[in-house]
DNA sequence: AGCGACGTTCAGCGCCCGTTCAGGAGAGCG
DNA sequence: CGCTCTCCTGAACGGGCGCTGAACGTCGCT
Protein backbone atom coordinates (compact mmCIF):
# COMPACT_ATOMS: atom_id res chain seq x y z
CA UNK A 1 0.00 0.00 0.00
CA UNK A 2 1.07 3.38 -1.35
CA UNK A 3 0.28 6.70 0.55
CA UNK A 4 1.04 10.40 -0.31
CA UNK A 5 1.69 12.85 2.33
CA UNK A 6 1.88 16.31 1.07
CA UNK A 7 2.62 18.39 4.16
CA UNK A 8 4.58 20.99 4.20
CA UNK A 9 5.57 21.04 8.24
CA UNK A 10 7.88 18.85 8.86
CA UNK A 11 6.85 17.75 12.25
CA UNK A 12 3.62 16.57 11.34
CA UNK A 13 4.64 15.12 7.90
CA UNK A 14 7.38 12.97 9.69
CA UNK A 15 5.34 12.10 12.33
CA UNK A 16 2.77 10.51 9.98
CA UNK A 17 5.34 9.11 8.11
CA UNK A 18 6.97 7.34 11.25
CA UNK A 19 3.48 6.45 11.95
CA UNK A 20 2.52 4.50 8.44
CA UNK A 21 5.44 2.93 7.73
CA UNK A 22 5.64 1.27 11.38
CA UNK A 23 2.37 0.32 10.12
CA UNK A 24 3.54 -1.68 7.14
CA UNK A 25 2.28 1.47 4.47
CA UNK A 26 5.19 2.63 1.83
CA UNK A 27 4.86 6.61 2.55
CA UNK A 28 6.37 9.34 0.11
CA UNK A 29 6.49 12.88 1.33
CA UNK A 30 6.04 15.99 0.16
CA UNK A 31 6.33 19.98 0.92
CA UNK A 32 4.70 21.54 -1.20
CA UNK A 33 1.43 21.67 -3.27
CA UNK A 34 3.21 21.45 -6.85
CA UNK A 35 5.63 18.83 -5.72
CA UNK A 36 2.76 17.01 -4.47
CA UNK A 37 0.88 17.56 -7.55
CA UNK A 38 3.56 15.73 -10.19
CA UNK A 39 4.22 13.44 -7.24
CA UNK A 40 0.46 12.53 -7.73
CA UNK A 41 0.13 12.48 -11.32
CA UNK A 42 3.21 10.62 -11.67
CA UNK A 43 3.15 7.91 -9.26
CA UNK A 44 0.42 5.60 -8.14
CA UNK A 45 -0.42 5.66 -5.44
CA UNK A 46 -3.16 3.78 -2.70
CA UNK A 47 -4.19 7.24 -1.07
CA UNK A 48 -3.08 10.21 -0.75
CA UNK A 49 -2.94 12.45 2.88
CA UNK A 50 -3.53 16.46 1.73
CA UNK A 51 -3.20 19.41 3.95
CA UNK A 52 -5.15 22.12 3.41
CA UNK A 53 -2.39 25.07 3.82
CA UNK A 54 0.88 24.77 1.23
CA UNK A 55 3.28 26.68 -0.10
CA UNK A 56 2.62 26.57 -3.66
CA UNK A 57 -0.62 25.30 -4.82
CA UNK A 58 -3.20 24.90 -1.74
CA UNK A 59 -4.98 21.69 -1.03
CA UNK A 60 -8.06 22.63 -2.75
CA UNK A 61 -6.03 23.32 -6.02
CA UNK A 62 -4.18 20.41 -6.17
CA UNK A 63 -7.20 18.30 -5.33
CA UNK A 64 -9.01 19.73 -8.43
CA UNK A 65 -6.47 19.52 -10.17
CA UNK A 66 -6.46 15.41 -9.84
CA UNK A 67 -9.80 15.22 -10.41
CA UNK A 68 -9.77 17.15 -12.95
CA UNK A 69 -6.85 15.61 -14.95
CA UNK A 70 -9.61 12.19 -13.76
CA UNK A 71 -7.52 10.89 -11.21
CA UNK A 72 -9.83 9.16 -7.97
CA UNK A 73 -7.30 8.19 -5.41
CA UNK A 74 -8.90 8.70 -2.17
CA UNK A 75 -7.98 11.71 -0.88
CA UNK A 76 -7.86 12.62 2.70
CA UNK A 77 -7.35 16.65 3.85
CA UNK A 78 -5.67 17.90 7.03
CA UNK A 79 -7.17 20.88 7.71
CA UNK A 80 -6.38 23.18 10.70
CA UNK A 81 -9.52 23.10 13.33
CA UNK A 82 -9.95 27.34 13.37
CA UNK A 83 -9.18 27.68 9.73
CA UNK A 84 -11.11 29.88 7.39
CA UNK A 85 -10.72 27.59 4.51
CA UNK A 86 -14.16 25.19 4.73
CA UNK A 87 -13.91 21.74 5.26
CA UNK A 88 -17.31 21.22 3.43
CA UNK A 89 -15.36 22.69 0.77
CA UNK A 90 -12.46 20.52 0.25
CA UNK A 91 -15.20 17.99 -0.29
CA UNK A 92 -16.28 19.47 -2.88
CA UNK A 93 -13.61 19.63 -4.47
CA UNK A 94 -13.72 15.97 -4.37
CA UNK A 95 -11.86 15.13 -1.33
CA UNK A 96 -13.31 12.00 0.12
CA UNK A 97 -12.94 12.50 3.84
CA UNK A 98 -11.28 14.88 5.80
CA UNK A 99 -9.94 15.99 9.14
CA UNK A 100 -9.23 18.93 11.81
CA UNK A 101 -5.93 19.00 13.48
CA UNK A 102 -5.00 18.25 15.66
CA UNK A 103 -5.78 14.75 15.61
CA UNK A 104 -4.28 11.82 17.17
CA UNK A 105 -2.29 8.84 15.81
CA UNK A 106 -5.24 6.42 16.05
CA UNK A 107 -7.81 8.65 14.58
CA UNK A 108 -5.64 9.39 11.75
CA UNK A 109 -5.07 5.83 11.22
CA UNK A 110 -8.75 4.57 11.44
CA UNK A 111 -9.70 6.91 8.63
CA UNK A 112 -6.98 5.98 6.29
CA UNK A 113 -8.35 2.11 6.73
CA UNK A 114 -11.99 3.20 6.31
CA UNK A 115 -10.95 4.47 3.13
CA UNK A 116 -8.76 2.06 1.96
CA UNK A 117 -11.17 -0.24 3.45
CA UNK A 118 -14.02 1.53 1.52
CA UNK A 119 -12.18 1.65 -1.79
CA UNK A 120 -11.45 -1.73 -1.53
CA UNK A 121 -14.14 -3.33 -0.07
CA UNK A 122 -13.23 -4.90 3.23
CA UNK A 123 -13.56 -5.88 6.81
CA UNK A 124 -11.19 -4.75 9.72
CA UNK A 125 -9.94 -7.71 11.29
CA UNK A 126 -9.96 -8.58 15.04
CA UNK A 127 -6.13 -8.49 16.03
CA UNK A 128 -4.87 -11.77 18.29
CA UNK A 129 -1.42 -12.31 20.41
CA UNK A 130 -1.17 -15.12 22.88
CA UNK A 131 -4.64 -14.90 25.01
CA UNK A 132 -4.88 -11.27 24.10
CA UNK A 133 -7.56 -10.51 21.60
CA UNK A 134 -8.17 -7.19 20.62
CA UNK A 135 -11.47 -5.37 18.34
CA UNK A 136 -10.54 -1.84 16.69
CA UNK A 137 -14.17 -1.61 15.11
CA UNK A 138 -15.87 -3.19 18.56
CA UNK A 139 -13.01 -0.90 20.90
CA UNK A 140 -13.29 -4.72 22.98
CA UNK A 141 -10.27 -6.23 24.07
CA UNK A 142 -10.34 -9.87 25.69
CA UNK A 143 -7.87 -11.70 28.37
CA UNK A 144 -8.32 -15.64 27.93
CA UNK A 145 -11.86 -15.17 27.12
CA UNK A 146 -12.78 -12.20 29.45
CA UNK A 147 -13.37 -9.04 28.22
CA UNK A 148 -11.35 -5.91 30.32
CA UNK A 149 -12.59 -2.84 31.04
CA UNK A 150 -10.81 -0.38 29.43
CA UNK A 151 -10.85 3.21 29.12
CA UNK A 152 -10.49 4.96 25.53
CA UNK A 153 -6.58 6.08 26.19
CA UNK A 154 -5.65 2.86 27.25
CA UNK A 155 -7.36 1.00 24.73
CA UNK A 156 -4.85 2.81 22.09
CA UNK A 157 -2.12 1.77 24.15
CA UNK A 158 -2.55 -1.36 23.86
CA UNK A 159 -3.77 -1.76 20.18
CA UNK A 160 -0.69 -0.36 19.45
CA UNK A 161 0.89 -2.40 21.69
CA UNK A 162 0.17 -5.39 20.42
CA UNK A 163 -0.05 -4.11 16.55
CA UNK A 164 3.51 -4.37 16.86
CA UNK A 165 3.92 -7.50 19.25
CA UNK A 166 7.29 -8.95 19.62
CA UNK A 167 9.15 -5.14 18.91
CA UNK A 168 10.81 -2.93 21.41
CA UNK A 169 8.76 0.45 21.41
CA UNK A 170 10.54 3.35 22.73
CA UNK A 171 8.31 5.83 25.29
CA UNK A 172 8.96 8.29 22.18
CA UNK A 173 7.45 6.42 19.48
CA UNK A 174 4.20 5.42 21.74
CA UNK A 175 3.64 9.10 22.65
CA UNK A 176 3.78 10.26 18.73
CA UNK A 177 1.51 6.96 17.79
CA UNK A 178 -1.29 7.01 20.36
CA UNK A 179 -1.20 11.12 21.43
CA UNK A 180 -1.60 13.74 19.42
CA UNK A 181 1.07 15.15 17.50
CA UNK A 182 1.25 18.50 19.45
CA UNK A 183 1.27 16.88 23.09
CA UNK A 184 3.98 18.21 24.81
CA UNK A 185 3.93 16.21 27.94
CA UNK A 186 6.53 13.81 29.74
CA UNK A 187 7.29 10.17 28.64
CA UNK A 188 6.26 8.99 32.00
CA UNK A 189 2.91 8.84 31.11
CA UNK A 190 3.46 6.24 28.87
CA UNK A 191 4.65 4.40 32.09
CA UNK A 192 2.20 5.24 33.77
CA UNK A 193 -0.66 3.35 31.20
CA UNK A 194 1.70 0.47 30.99
CA UNK A 195 1.67 0.28 34.62
CA UNK A 196 -2.10 0.37 34.22
CA UNK A 197 -2.40 -2.06 31.08
CA UNK A 198 -0.68 -4.45 33.46
CA UNK A 199 -2.75 -4.31 36.15
CA UNK A 200 -5.80 -5.38 34.10
CA UNK A 201 -4.68 -7.59 31.53
CA UNK A 202 -1.79 -9.73 33.34
CA UNK A 203 -2.08 -12.75 34.68
CA UNK A 204 -1.07 -12.36 38.32
CA UNK A 205 1.09 -15.30 38.76
CA UNK A 206 2.62 -15.11 34.93
CA UNK A 207 4.82 -12.71 33.82
CA UNK A 208 4.45 -9.45 32.41
CA UNK A 209 2.67 -9.60 28.30
CA UNK A 210 4.25 -5.93 28.29
CA UNK A 211 8.00 -6.31 29.32
CA UNK A 212 10.51 -3.51 30.10
CA UNK A 213 13.29 -3.15 28.12
CA UNK A 214 15.55 -1.09 30.11
CA UNK A 215 16.88 1.95 28.81
CA UNK A 216 14.81 1.19 25.53
CA UNK A 217 11.32 0.94 26.25
CA UNK A 218 8.96 -1.88 26.10
CA UNK A 219 8.08 -4.92 24.03
CA UNK A 220 4.41 -6.71 23.94
CA UNK A 221 5.29 -10.45 24.27
CA UNK A 222 4.28 -12.97 21.95
CA UNK A 223 3.65 -15.45 23.50
CA UNK B 1 -25.74 -5.28 -5.74
CA UNK B 2 -24.59 -2.82 -8.00
CA UNK B 3 -25.69 0.95 -8.10
CA UNK B 4 -24.70 3.60 -10.16
CA UNK B 5 -25.37 7.93 -8.76
CA UNK B 6 -25.32 10.15 -11.06
CA UNK B 7 -24.99 13.35 -9.26
CA UNK B 8 -22.98 16.30 -10.21
CA UNK B 9 -22.79 17.64 -6.83
CA UNK B 10 -19.37 15.77 -5.25
CA UNK B 11 -20.22 15.89 -1.98
CA UNK B 12 -23.66 14.88 -2.22
CA UNK B 13 -22.18 12.24 -4.77
CA UNK B 14 -19.57 11.19 -2.02
CA UNK B 15 -21.76 11.21 0.61
CA UNK B 16 -24.52 8.51 -0.92
CA UNK B 17 -21.39 6.39 -2.20
CA UNK B 18 -20.37 6.56 0.95
CA UNK B 19 -23.43 5.65 2.75
CA UNK B 20 -24.20 2.41 0.19
CA UNK B 21 -20.79 1.48 0.00
CA UNK B 22 -21.00 0.85 4.07
CA UNK B 23 -24.13 -1.01 3.46
CA UNK B 24 -22.38 -3.72 1.32
CA UNK B 25 -23.91 -1.77 -2.35
CA UNK B 26 -21.39 -2.00 -4.92
CA UNK B 27 -21.30 1.93 -6.12
CA UNK B 28 -20.25 3.70 -9.17
CA UNK B 29 -20.27 7.69 -9.29
CA UNK B 30 -20.89 9.90 -12.35
CA UNK B 31 -20.82 13.30 -12.83
CA UNK B 32 -22.70 14.30 -16.10
CA UNK B 33 -25.06 13.35 -18.34
CA UNK B 34 -23.58 12.33 -21.06
CA UNK B 35 -21.21 9.55 -18.89
CA UNK B 36 -23.96 8.28 -16.50
CA UNK B 37 -25.86 7.40 -19.28
CA UNK B 38 -22.70 5.49 -21.29
CA UNK B 39 -22.35 3.74 -17.83
CA UNK B 40 -25.38 2.73 -17.73
CA UNK B 41 -25.72 1.50 -20.82
CA UNK B 42 -22.63 -0.41 -20.96
CA UNK B 43 -23.10 -1.84 -16.95
CA UNK B 44 -25.26 -3.66 -15.69
CA UNK B 45 -27.02 -2.17 -12.43
CA UNK B 46 -29.74 -3.08 -9.94
CA UNK B 47 -30.43 0.25 -9.44
CA UNK B 48 -29.51 4.13 -10.59
CA UNK B 49 -29.43 6.88 -8.74
CA UNK B 50 -29.84 9.94 -11.02
CA UNK B 51 -29.99 13.67 -10.31
CA UNK B 52 -32.13 16.01 -12.73
CA UNK B 53 -30.12 19.52 -12.97
CA UNK B 54 -26.74 17.46 -14.67
CA UNK B 55 -24.01 19.14 -16.72
CA UNK B 56 -24.70 17.06 -20.47
CA UNK B 57 -27.66 15.59 -20.86
CA UNK B 58 -30.51 16.46 -18.38
CA UNK B 59 -31.87 13.69 -15.70
CA UNK B 60 -35.01 13.78 -17.99
CA UNK B 61 -32.87 13.21 -20.98
CA UNK B 62 -31.07 10.21 -19.43
CA UNK B 63 -33.55 8.32 -18.07
CA UNK B 64 -35.80 8.89 -21.46
CA UNK B 65 -32.94 7.68 -23.47
CA UNK B 66 -32.42 4.53 -21.41
CA UNK B 67 -36.37 3.48 -21.43
CA UNK B 68 -36.03 3.82 -25.20
CA UNK B 69 -33.31 1.56 -25.67
CA UNK B 70 -35.14 -1.18 -23.40
CA UNK B 71 -33.31 -0.41 -20.53
CA UNK B 72 -35.99 -0.82 -17.25
CA UNK B 73 -33.61 -0.88 -15.05
CA UNK B 74 -35.27 0.87 -12.16
CA UNK B 75 -34.58 4.21 -11.97
CA UNK B 76 -34.48 6.55 -8.40
CA UNK B 77 -34.76 10.17 -9.40
CA UNK B 78 -32.86 12.97 -6.60
CA UNK B 79 -34.22 16.45 -7.21
CA UNK B 80 -34.29 20.00 -5.87
CA UNK B 81 -37.00 21.01 -3.80
CA UNK B 82 -37.33 24.48 -5.55
CA UNK B 83 -36.54 23.02 -8.72
CA UNK B 84 -38.56 24.50 -11.85
CA UNK B 85 -38.36 20.92 -12.90
CA UNK B 86 -41.37 18.76 -11.88
CA UNK B 87 -41.17 15.71 -10.25
CA UNK B 88 -43.85 13.77 -11.95
CA UNK B 89 -42.31 15.12 -15.22
CA UNK B 90 -39.55 12.72 -13.55
CA UNK B 91 -41.96 9.55 -13.41
CA UNK B 92 -43.40 10.45 -17.07
CA UNK B 93 -39.74 9.70 -18.52
CA UNK B 94 -40.05 6.53 -16.72
CA UNK B 95 -38.12 6.57 -13.27
CA UNK B 96 -39.86 4.61 -10.79
CA UNK B 97 -39.36 7.01 -7.35
CA UNK B 98 -38.05 10.86 -7.31
CA UNK B 99 -36.78 12.32 -3.41
CA UNK B 100 -36.13 15.88 -3.01
CA UNK B 101 -32.99 17.19 -1.42
CA UNK B 102 -32.33 17.36 0.97
CA UNK B 103 -32.91 14.35 2.19
CA UNK B 104 -31.42 12.06 4.90
CA UNK B 105 -29.55 9.24 4.49
CA UNK B 106 -32.63 6.64 6.10
CA UNK B 107 -34.83 8.33 3.43
CA UNK B 108 -32.58 7.22 0.72
CA UNK B 109 -31.69 3.99 1.86
CA UNK B 110 -35.54 3.09 2.38
CA UNK B 111 -36.77 4.32 -0.87
CA UNK B 112 -33.45 2.31 -1.90
CA UNK B 113 -34.31 -0.45 -0.60
CA UNK B 114 -38.09 -0.23 -1.34
CA UNK B 115 -37.04 -0.08 -5.12
CA UNK B 116 -34.49 -2.98 -4.95
CA UNK B 117 -37.49 -4.84 -3.27
CA UNK B 118 -39.85 -4.40 -5.94
CA UNK B 119 -38.22 -5.30 -8.46
CA UNK B 120 -36.65 -7.96 -6.89
CA UNK B 121 -40.49 -9.38 -5.93
CA UNK B 122 -39.01 -9.73 -2.26
CA UNK B 123 -38.86 -8.57 1.25
CA UNK B 124 -36.67 -6.47 3.37
CA UNK B 125 -35.39 -8.62 5.90
CA UNK B 126 -36.12 -7.37 9.80
CA UNK B 127 -33.16 -7.10 11.81
CA UNK B 128 -32.66 -8.25 15.04
CA UNK B 129 -30.43 -8.51 17.77
CA UNK B 130 -31.00 -9.68 21.07
CA UNK B 131 -34.83 -9.10 22.00
CA UNK B 132 -34.76 -6.42 19.95
CA UNK B 133 -36.29 -6.80 16.79
CA UNK B 134 -36.95 -3.90 13.87
CA UNK B 135 -39.04 -3.69 10.81
CA UNK B 136 -37.30 -1.17 8.47
CA UNK B 137 -40.19 -1.71 5.57
CA UNK B 138 -42.89 -1.00 8.51
CA UNK B 139 -41.03 1.33 10.00
CA UNK B 140 -41.97 -0.24 13.23
CA UNK B 141 -39.70 -1.66 16.39
CA UNK B 142 -40.41 -3.98 19.52
CA UNK B 143 -38.43 -5.16 22.71
CA UNK B 144 -38.88 -8.80 23.81
CA UNK B 145 -42.62 -8.73 22.00
CA UNK B 146 -43.59 -4.99 23.18
CA UNK B 147 -43.95 -3.01 20.17
CA UNK B 148 -42.28 0.87 20.83
CA UNK B 149 -43.42 3.57 20.37
CA UNK B 150 -40.72 5.71 18.08
CA UNK B 151 -41.13 8.72 16.47
CA UNK B 152 -39.39 8.74 13.23
CA UNK B 153 -35.90 10.43 13.90
CA UNK B 154 -35.58 8.11 16.83
CA UNK B 155 -36.33 5.25 15.07
CA UNK B 156 -33.66 5.75 12.08
CA UNK B 157 -30.98 6.22 15.23
CA UNK B 158 -31.88 3.26 16.13
CA UNK B 159 -32.14 1.63 13.03
CA UNK B 160 -28.57 2.76 12.29
CA UNK B 161 -27.28 1.28 15.31
CA UNK B 162 -28.93 -2.03 15.46
CA UNK B 163 -27.39 -2.69 11.72
CA UNK B 164 -23.91 -1.93 13.26
CA UNK B 165 -24.27 -3.73 16.42
CA UNK B 166 -21.24 -4.56 17.66
CA UNK B 167 -19.44 -1.44 16.59
CA UNK B 168 -18.33 1.42 18.37
CA UNK B 169 -19.80 4.59 15.93
CA UNK B 170 -18.94 7.82 16.55
CA UNK B 171 -21.70 10.76 17.18
CA UNK B 172 -20.21 12.29 14.21
CA UNK B 173 -20.55 9.17 12.30
CA UNK B 174 -24.37 8.55 13.12
CA UNK B 175 -24.51 12.28 12.57
CA UNK B 176 -23.73 11.73 9.20
CA UNK B 177 -25.53 8.53 8.44
CA UNK B 178 -28.86 9.61 9.85
CA UNK B 179 -29.68 13.32 9.27
CA UNK B 180 -29.29 15.01 6.04
CA UNK B 181 -25.94 15.59 4.34
CA UNK B 182 -26.03 19.12 4.95
CA UNK B 183 -27.27 19.48 8.84
CA UNK B 184 -24.50 21.49 10.82
CA UNK B 185 -25.82 21.15 14.65
CA UNK B 186 -23.81 19.52 17.53
CA UNK B 187 -23.53 16.62 17.82
CA UNK B 188 -25.30 16.75 21.18
CA UNK B 189 -28.01 16.10 19.38
CA UNK B 190 -27.06 12.41 19.33
CA UNK B 191 -26.64 12.54 22.73
CA UNK B 192 -29.68 13.33 23.56
CA UNK B 193 -31.55 10.91 20.94
CA UNK B 194 -29.18 8.29 22.83
CA UNK B 195 -30.62 9.30 25.97
CA UNK B 196 -34.42 8.76 24.76
CA UNK B 197 -34.54 5.88 22.93
CA UNK B 198 -32.40 4.45 26.31
CA UNK B 199 -35.64 5.52 28.55
CA UNK B 200 -37.73 3.69 25.45
CA UNK B 201 -36.00 0.54 24.84
CA UNK B 202 -33.99 -0.18 28.07
CA UNK B 203 -35.13 -2.73 30.65
CA UNK B 204 -35.03 -0.28 33.61
CA UNK B 205 -33.12 -2.82 35.47
CA UNK B 206 -30.87 -4.45 32.73
CA UNK B 207 -27.85 -2.63 31.53
CA UNK B 208 -27.93 -0.46 28.79
CA UNK B 209 -28.21 -1.48 25.05
CA UNK B 210 -26.78 1.37 24.07
CA UNK B 211 -23.70 0.86 25.30
CA UNK B 212 -21.44 4.36 26.28
CA UNK B 213 -17.63 3.66 24.99
CA UNK B 214 -16.45 6.80 26.17
CA UNK B 215 -14.01 9.23 24.37
CA UNK B 216 -15.08 7.00 21.05
CA UNK B 217 -19.26 6.67 20.87
CA UNK B 218 -21.77 4.44 21.00
CA UNK B 219 -22.15 0.41 20.46
CA UNK B 220 -25.28 -1.55 20.36
CA UNK B 221 -24.62 -4.74 22.32
CA UNK B 222 -25.36 -7.96 20.88
CA UNK B 223 -26.60 -9.94 23.34
C1' DA C 1 -56.54 29.24 14.23
C1' DG C 2 -55.31 26.28 17.85
C1' DC C 3 -53.09 22.40 19.51
C1' DG C 4 -49.97 18.75 20.13
C1' DA C 5 -46.05 16.17 18.67
C1' DC C 6 -41.52 16.35 17.30
C1' DG C 7 -36.78 18.06 16.48
C1' DT C 8 -33.26 20.99 18.18
C1' DT C 9 -30.63 23.98 21.24
C1' DC C 10 -28.69 25.19 25.54
C1' DA C 11 -27.04 25.32 30.16
C1' DG C 12 -25.88 22.94 34.27
C1' DC C 13 -24.13 19.13 36.63
C1' DG C 14 -21.75 14.97 37.93
C1' DC C 15 -18.16 12.10 37.40
C1' DC C 16 -14.85 9.64 34.79
C1' DC C 17 -10.43 9.95 32.89
C1' DG C 18 -6.03 11.89 31.57
C1' DT C 19 -2.22 13.99 33.48
C1' DT C 20 1.12 15.43 36.86
C1' DC C 21 4.08 14.79 40.64
C1' DA C 22 6.75 12.92 44.23
C1' DG C 23 8.51 9.17 46.64
C1' DG C 24 10.07 4.48 46.47
C1' DA C 25 11.87 0.31 44.26
C1' DG C 26 15.06 -2.00 41.43
C1' DA C 27 18.59 -2.71 37.93
C1' DG C 28 23.25 -1.92 36.49
C1' DC C 29 27.90 -0.69 37.48
C1' DG C 30 32.18 0.35 39.69
C1' DC D 1 28.21 -2.32 48.97
C1' DG D 2 26.73 2.13 47.68
C1' DC D 3 25.73 5.26 43.94
C1' DT D 4 23.01 6.63 40.05
C1' DC D 5 19.74 6.33 36.75
C1' DT D 6 15.52 4.40 35.13
C1' DC D 7 11.21 2.75 35.99
C1' DC D 8 7.04 2.05 38.91
C1' DT D 9 3.01 3.62 41.37
C1' DG D 10 -0.29 5.80 44.50
C1' DA D 11 -2.52 10.11 45.31
C1' DA D 12 -4.51 14.23 43.86
C1' DC D 13 -6.41 17.47 40.74
C1' DG D 14 -8.66 19.68 37.00
C1' DG D 15 -10.96 19.53 32.75
C1' DG D 16 -13.79 17.66 29.65
C1' DC D 17 -17.19 14.35 28.22
C1' DG D 18 -21.59 12.71 28.40
C1' DC D 19 -26.35 13.05 30.44
C1' DT D 20 -30.53 15.44 31.29
C1' DG D 21 -34.40 18.75 31.87
C1' DA D 22 -36.32 22.70 30.07
C1' DA D 23 -37.40 25.88 26.57
C1' DC D 24 -38.14 27.15 21.86
C1' DG D 25 -39.48 26.78 17.06
C1' DT D 26 -41.73 24.26 13.50
C1' DC D 27 -44.62 21.25 11.29
C1' DG D 28 -48.74 18.70 10.61
C1' DC D 29 -53.33 17.62 12.03
C1' DT D 30 -58.00 18.64 13.35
Amino acid sequence: MKVLVVEDDRKIATAIQRGLTAEGFTVEVSFDGDDGLWRATEGSYDLILLDLMLPGRNGYQVCAALREAGDWTPVLVLTAKDGDLDEAEALDTGADDYLTKPFSYPVLLARVRALLRRAAGRDPVPVEVGDLRIDPGARRAWRAGEELALTAREFDVLEFLVRRAGQVLSKDEILAGVWDYDFEGEPNIVEVYVGRLRRKVDDPFARHTIETVRGAGYRMATT
